[in-house]
DNA sequence: CCCTGATTCGC
DNA sequence: GCGAATCAGG
């Protein structure tokens, strides 16, 4: 009851994929958000709107590349149905979840106490909005990192950090925890 | 390899 | 108008 059996685009769809499309979104994240399209369905909206390149660098010029190589071939001859609705839907990539990008610790195998795994998952928790970017990052800022580097959603907690320490009360927490554990090795060792 | 947008062209 | 296929680059 929930589901879009028409994926055409109807002026919501066209206001979101504007509104994402400004916001700096790539076509495959707006194509994921959306649903019930593919990032080529999305960038060929957003030519046909006239939208494309953004806010690109005005004295940046488009070389205008053209495909010098001519085609080969006709495409497929036999096309997937598709009769009348022109809702052809290809639904099949759907795996990008755009969300919170949980981050992995690597910490001692060892079974964590309920409260650990609480105040992780806690200091794991951090809304997007929250998240500050390298260049944003300053000294009161935490310099925990979240998600793939080089991703598109990678980006620091970027809450207040502790004063004199890189990342806030919660990661610190974190960062520092694998440490105490050694009374239990005393015996002749050294 | 992954990704990005750009373009073409059959439908 | 729509989007898959393809291209060209990062």
């Amino acid at each position: 009851m929930s589901e879009e059996p028409t994926a055409s685009w109807t002026d919501e769809r066209v206001e979101l994929l504007q509104k994402l499309w400004s916001e700096g979104l790539s076509a495959s994240q707006i194509a994921t958000q959306l649903g019930g399209v593919t990032r080529n369905a999305v960038i060929g909206k957003i030519h046909r709107l006239g939208l494309s390149g953004r806010a690109k660098t005005p004295s940046q010029q488009r070389p205008r590349k053209q495909r010098p190589a001519p085609k080969p071939a006709g495409r497929v001859a036999a096309s997937a149905s598709s009769s009348g609705a022109g809702a052809t839907q290809t639904v099949a990539r759907a795996s990008r979840v755009v969300g919170n990008a949980a981050l992995k610790i690597a910490t001692d195998p060892e079974p964590e106490t309920a409260p650990a795994v609480a105040a992780r998952g806690q200091a794991e928790i951090v809304p997007f909005g929250d998240r500050k970017t390298l260049l944003e990052l300053n000294e009161h800022t935490c310099r925990w990192p979240m998600g793939d580097p080089g991703s598109q959603d990678f980006a620091f907690c970027g809450r207040e950090s502790t004063p004199g320490e890189p990342y806030c009360a919660a990661h610190a927490r974190v960062a520092y925890q694998p440490a105490p554990d050694r009374r239990k090795s005393r015996n002749g060792g050294k």
